[in-house]
DNA sequence: GAGGTATATACCCGTCAAGGCATATTACTC
DNA sequence: GAGTAATATGCCTTGACGGGTATATACCTC
């Protein structure tokens, strides 16, 4: 809907849920949030496989998700924000809707002077 | 690593993600942030056939995304705002790393006092 | 250029999830 | 209870994806 298609690949917002809901992916880039790392420090830190790690940095680097730099024979890899920000801005409505809960809950609490100890917990109704 | 193991689903932000790389299952969501609908509605405004829907709406179910209350044959589904606020909170981190990255950038900016024309842009590096 | 290190890629395999179709289930109407 | 509307579920097939192993590539050192 929102993606672009080039090479049979989809760009933006459409593929970029489906490179972030891989856990070690997820993995990768919270490690580099701190700093930038090398092929191998990923693969000691988060004790995959060389291949596993060097094929996920491709699926996140062809995303936009991460960016190389050549160091001798290692490529040391750092983190790029927009395709995060995209997520994060997919949010925004979501974000918007539960803030107006949050209010209506406070809200809600406000009303009752004492809050009355609550004897049985309201079950979400699941048919 | 966060999730917690129940009847072999893994619960938490872990799964959270994975529901929400499908694109069907993010256009549910939107569509349920306005109002409430009932299956039917949904199958119409996505053009999807009735178990897909269904099958979506299970899976939304299960993950805490949506909730449904009944009304006679049909049953209408609403929003949970809890798995999304999840998601967002795994996004604080790199808000934070972009903020950051946005912050230099702008002061960089600064520094020139009028910018000069660029005559190349600067490629990312795609060794 | 031989040997070693660091990373990328190709291929194969098992798994899993999504869609289609048919069918079951639930609730309403008469 | 028969008929019908709305939704759920089961089964099957297909395609995509991730991991493993082996191999290719690039770069450095001597």
């Amino acid at each position: 809907m929102t993606g672009i298609y080039l090479n049979g690949y989809v760009w933006g917002v459409e593929s970029s849920f489906a490179i972030i809901a891989e856990p070690h992916r997820r993995a990768i880039l919270s490690l580099l949030l701190s700093s930038e790392r090398s092929v191998g420090d990923i693969e000691r830190e988060l004790r995959l496989s060389q291949p596993s790690v060097s094929k996920h940095l491709r699926v996140l680097r062809d995303a936009g998700f991460v960016e190389s730099r050549i160091e001798a024979q290692r490529r040391l890899y750092r983190l790029r924000p927009e395709p995060l920000m995209e997520l994060d801005e997919w949010l925004i409505p979501f974000r918007r809707f539960w803030s107006k809960h949050l209010d209506a809950l406070e809200q809600h609490l406000d009303k009752m002077d004492k809050v009355p100890p609550v004897k049985g917990k309201k079950k979400h109704e699941q048919p």
